[in-house]
DNA sequence: TTGGATTTTTAGTCACGTCTAAAAATGCAC
DNA sequence: GTGCATTTTTAGACGTGACTAAAAATCCAA
């Protein structure tokens, strides 16, 4: 409910700074920044977010999605994303030009318009500057988007991309069961990590 | 400047309502029903468009759009159309569809969109409802939009389409001079019209 | 031409989203 | 641990665009 383009963008900016990980808490200040306006105003439609039950606040210490927001949020980087194609592929931009046009078009409240945009471009599985599209249902192509290992829902098998704020001795305790960069992680056996790990571990879903 | 949707929608409500002759006064009532909303939130925006420039607002009277205003009004009512053009053809909305989906999409702010679309579409001449579409310089292909004779500027060959407020007196003063439906009226035989005569014709450019 | 119904504007309020300035919390250096 | 610098929130204000209720202008009918 109550959508708007203000809104919308704060709850953009949050999952772009997340880098598309939920879990991460993310500064007002840092929105602030990324939305060209002043931490009050961050604060303040933070604030807004939480009582839609968009984001959680913890005050002073930042704010991140919920389970709906991430939902929305998904929704508009998939709107975003597929205009901009449409802006290179059909119109004949540069793909240096269409940004701003997209963070307009993004906004256009349309459920049937987004799909069969989507249909005309031929489900595109990325936009022109090669990120990823976001599927209808807010999930991504195999082989899309890096989330935190915690992330991961249902979990399923997946490819380590990385390690976040891994001490060296995490860091060999994870050699120390075969776990490095590239390697893949069934279920089975992500259930046995130590918990701490989850927030760690940078992962993408592995084909099947 | 100071564009925004509001702004952008008592424009066309303006323009809408006069049925494109710029010389005809609107109501703020005929305004609110139009736009939905109630007439002292119509009259407080037509003051700004006031201030803007864009339209006349005579209190008690009317609003009427300025030479700028209905240029700003006809590039809105030329990226609906377009839109509305872009949805049925390329994407297979019904045309009965698009309507509220062009509503959004007009405000996006950004002539090269516009000019490409355009372009895209082939330069189409009318909407999928058969309203003409006005060129990017705000005026109509020939035989396109119809006003009243006094808004013909320049004055050029054109064809009666109608007559406005006609007494049974100046319908016969028009048909000893040879006027009637249909027929085309030459630059200078207009100049020799009774100027009362230039707010009842309702014409269109004839063909060259 | 006068009075009452209707239309339109003004006055005052509200929600939204922004700002600046001040207060509060946090966290880091010593 | 205490104190100070930094970050964040709160407080108070403003502009936009909506509303309702009241006042003003207009119109029409007797
Ligand atoms: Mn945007
Ligand atoms: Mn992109
Ligand atoms: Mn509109
Ligand atoms: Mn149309």
């Amino acid at each position: 409910m109550s959508k708007s383009t203000q809104r919308e963008d704060h709850l953009k900016a949050l999952y772009a700074l997340a880098h598309g990980h939920a879990s991460t808490w993310v500064s007002t200040s840092q929105m602030a920044v990324h939305l060209g306006v002043k931490p009050p105003s961050v604060t303040a439609m933070v604030q807004v977010l939480s009582e839609l039950g968009w984001a959680e606040h913890r005050p002073y210490h930042g704010a991140r999605l919920t389970a709906t927001g991430r939902k929305l949020a998904l929704s508009l980087v998939r709107k975003h994303r597929l205009w901009e194609t449409f802006l290179v592929q059909r119109l004949g931009f540069g793909w240096e030009e269409v940004h701003d046009i997209a963070e307009q078009l993004e906004h256009v409240d349309s459920l049937e318009l987004v799909e069969r945009l989507d249909a005309y471009l031929g489900h595109p599985k990325s936009d022109p500057h090669g990120d990823p599209i976001p599927k209808a249902d807010g999930t991504f192509h195999p082989e899309g988007e890096i989330c935190v290992l915690a992330d991961l829902d249902p979990v399923v098998r997946c490819k380590v991309k990385g390690v976040r704020d891994g001490s060296d001795d995490t860091l060999s305790a994870m050699s120390a069961r075969g776990i490095s960069l590239g390697s893949t992680l069934l279920p089975e056996d992500i259930t046995t990590f130590p918990v701490t790990w989850l927030d760690q571990l940078l992962v993408c879903k592995a084909q099947e």
